[in-house]
DNA sequence: GAGCAATATTTACAAATGTAGTCGTTATGA
DNA sequence: TCATAACGACTACATTTGTAAATATTGCTC
């Protein structure tokens, strides 16, 4: 029986050579929970992801090992965390896996916004842009592109 | 010798009768290691005291009991993280100790602001902005009233 | 003066995170 | 065919975080 196929997938990664089995969705067992929160360690993994679109874990070991001086354990230990969290999603290549990013660098990027925005600044962006304008952290520039911006939108 | 007394500083709290030695300045140990990060939980606690200037436990407790639903017990061992990470200072009063911030609100949004615009936004500002805005994060009063914040920054 | 209530200090413990090592399998090159 | 290198899977382990209980001390009330 398939039990067994089950538990590998619920582990978040699956040999690719065993009849990869593609019958059982991959939120089969109850995905709508809030989507688990993505540690700044595997946001470096997903920017890799987001970047190339696919990769083995070997590939985002090069690409990430530029900055932080991953070793490939690390990395496939961040992948398959990402796996489980239901972020990365793989492919059988061979005998190795191809990830890629099952969520949106957008969403994530929204997300991590609005979470800020709404621990410091009581959930009003716009006391955010204040704060940043006040402070150091723009410039000139910034501010006019930001003009520039807000003329656009204004339509 | 008065390793004794070191050591207790450097746990973070000393009973308030036991000869309060102001003697040892609080940063005697090396104090300008990267100011050591602030947890959510932290952050919850330094809410309070920013907004009450000082205040006792329980105080404390009161305060933050409204939103999370924190025991005592929980709040003291926030209280004395943040002292061992010196954003608290502690002043004996009585038999018991009073809790003021030693970090600037100011300071912690901003560093904290910076962080993610930083990981998220390669650094620019303006593309937090842009991304807000883009996204349903900023309301037309928002924008309207962002527009103001910068007409009034240009001079 | 004895007990109680409030305090601080210590200890606890599970989950998440950062960082990696080991094990088992298998494709591959000599 | 046999060793080896490449992979994925599993295990490991220290640290940080969230959440709190146990313990010790002590001022205050009866």
């Amino acid at each position: 029986m398939t039990t067994h196929v089950i538990k590998q997938m619920e582990a978040g990664l699956s040999t690719p050579d065993t009849t990869p089995d593609k019958g059982i969705s991959p939120d089969a067992k109850g995905a709508h929970e809030t989507p688990e929160r993505i540690s700044e360690a595997e946001h470096a993994v997903m920017e890799v992801l987001w970047d190339g679109g696919t990769a083995s874990a070997a590939q985002v070991c090069d690409a990430v090992g530029e900055e932080r001086g991953w070793s490939l354990a690390t990395v496939k230990t961040l992948l398959s965390r990402l796996v489980q969290k239901q972020a990365v999603a793989t492919t059988p290549d061979g005998r190795r896996f191809l990830y890629s990013p099952m969520m949106e660098r957008a969403d994530y990027v929204g997300g991590e916004s609005r979470r800020l925005v709404d621990r410091l600044f009581g959930g009003r962006a716009a006391s955010l842009v204040a704060h940043l304008a006040q402070s150091e952290a723009l410039t000139e520039d910034d501010l006019s592109e930001i003009a520039d911006l807000l003329k656009d939108l204004k339509s």
